[in-house]
DNA sequence: TGATTCATTGCAACCGGTTGCAATTCGCGC
DNA sequence: GCGCGAATTGCAACCGGTTGCAATGAATCA
């Protein structure tokens, strides 16, 4: 079936390295060679086998895509920008999913070993550091896309200031007269929660007068949010709340709606992430926007960096959030603080 | 970097062959030997490189999985199964995002064939027939999932008789009384959206009594419903919408709502797929049911089962759909029809 | 004990390319 | 026509494995 490099060759009457060169870019062919393989090659159909190239020159052009946010819809926009952003590049984007269990990246690292990737990118906002720690351990260069900043990397990081967004949700909800306010989380042991009620709790402890409280939803879900709020509304504690994420959020606001409350008079929602659907007007959620095609386009710039130069020093790159004014918060009270 | 089968060959004391064999099932060798050998193995931390061995082998385990459609929640599930799905058999997808725009082959196919793919995937409910035949013609093992049914395949389908689907929706239409109907498609060259009317039309053709329109929207996205819809209900001509997927409905519930108008009690929807925001409480969206699991499995076994034996007669396999029942569309008025 | 069989093993060629090196060819000036 | 350096080309080894084949060794049977 496969036309190969000798086909070409021979037919071309040529050496094999002819014909190899003429596909490799700055080797040196005369044109006319050139012109002669060229026409062999489109006679026979030929294209070069990248996997056996790859032996010779180390590199595979391909990279692991690792995630474990199958659920999540805003991964749905993750992995487009991300397949179309690698093949742009002439990459080819090699899927990994995880289970949510999951946790020791040896199986992984074997498999991706095994296909010679050139590199990884982890893309997920639950799994702890040390899982793309071992990656870069194990001599595969990886960025770790959404993942949970460190001022000491040990590996490139990339995506968004958690602790500053949930900084930025409290002030939000201050800013709009809310005097008891909650943060309702994602799992308590995803590093984006953590660090969301970090700077969510930190910036309410300047404003003493307010009232918090927090919980956690057993995961980024729909249902887990709605279950959630459900509970809370029973207690009836806060008005407003800085919600783990959007899907969470759109689970939280269901909740509301059923227990006859309305949504932003009685209960206020903040969300994260902005996906598609928090826009859409039957949802209409107000939340803090992620860049995400920011944070893609800065993945893929460093781990193809890192694919050059391996020793590279690990970096953290952060963008910044705003939030995405809509109709689950009232609005604010008093001049906007900055 | 990398610890070879030579490294280990000469740590164990044997030849490469003996190392060789100790990792393909099914070769001769004695206990004596492979325990030499895999302790040799653990120590360096040795294995093998797939892409080297498919050189030889011919396989590579490599899946190409294909789509173009990006932009809709279902494939999110859609991505989870497959990967997960092929991973299960040892397989590897190799992802391919297909701009819309993008209908020739030739490039994919050239792609695929440089990283020697087993077999490839299609995943479209769009793409025509053609596109995924070029692959077989190009002798990868391909099978079209969620794709055009055809009596005399030349390719492996997986999917739903989306005629019938049209037919499913019209009479659940017809049972809850609805006089006035209409069908609310997809992009108009959409292979699903084309079957879907048909089918539906042929129900209604049978009650000359029942009033029918046809309408497009311009894609499968929540603003292409919304428009379309809101464009609908300045004519205000129909009870109840057959939409062309749940995304389109959301997009039509919306402008709905938008126009003051209660669903079911002034319009009934009904939509299809049934992607999991279709059942939060907040869309509650009544539709028809694709069994996305089953198509999935079904076709990671047929493209395994062609990449064995790739003279294997193309095949059709199309699951059944059934209604699910929601809130868009008011109660069955008389005895349901079978 | 000797003949025979069968499992195990290593050699070497091969999979489809790449690339260092030496040989050849070319263009050019004289 | 000759000499020279530079450009082009082919040879052959190599990338990391697999596998047919023949050689080896152990086990079985008489």
């Amino acid at each position: 079936m496969g036309v190969t490099l000798k086909d070409v060759a021979e037919k071309a009457g040529v050496s094999t390295s002819a014909v190899s060169r003429t596909f490799t870019e700055g080797a040196s062919v005369s044109a006319k060679t050139r012109a002669k393989v060229e026409r062999a090659a489109k006679a026979l159909g030929y294209s070069p086998n990248a996997l056996a190239s790859s032996l010779t020159t180390g590199r595979t052009k391909l990279i692991g895509l690792v995630s474990n946010n199958f659920h999540n819809p805003l991964f749905l926009e993750v992995f487009d920008r991300f397949t179309r952003g690698l093949q742009d590049r002439g990459l080819r984007p090699l899927l990994v999913n995880l289970t949510p269990q999951e946790t020791d990246p040896e199986a992984t690292i074997r498999m991706l070993r095994q296909y010679s990737v050139d590199g990884a990118i982890v893309a997920s906002s639950t799994l702890p550091p040390t899982y793309s720690e071992a990656f870069r351990a194990a001599g595969i260069p990886v960025v770790n896309s959404f993942g949970r900043f460190s001022t000491a990397p040990q590996v490139h990081v990339v995506g968004i200031d958690n602790v500053a967004c949930g900084r930025m949700a409290a002030e939000a909800l201050i800013a709009r007269g809310y005097r008891r306010v909650a943060f309702l989380g994602g799992p308590e042991n995803a590093t984006s929660t953590q660090d969301r009620a970090l700077g969510f709790l930190a910036a309410l402890r300047e404003h003493p007068e307010i009232d918090v409280s927090v919980s956690y939803a057993r995961a980024y879900s729909f249902d887990a949010g709605r279950v959630e709020m459900t509970k809370q509304l029973m207690q009836g504690r806060a008005e407003a709340y800085f919600c783990g994420d959007d899907v969470l959020s759109i689970g939280a606001l269901s909740a509301v709606q059923e227990a006859g409350l309305r949504c932003p008079e009685d209960v206020g929602i903040i969300g994260l992430n902005d996906m598609e659907m928090s826009s859409w007007q039957n949802i209409n959620l107000t939340t803090i926007r992620q860049p995400v095609a920011e944070i893609i386009g800065a993945s893929i710039d460093l781990v193809v960096d890192t694919v050059e130069s391996p020793a590279r020093h690990p970096e953290t790159r952060l963008f910044p959030c705003r939030v995405i004014e809509r109709g689950t918060l009232r609005p604010v009270t008093e001049p906007r603080q900055t």
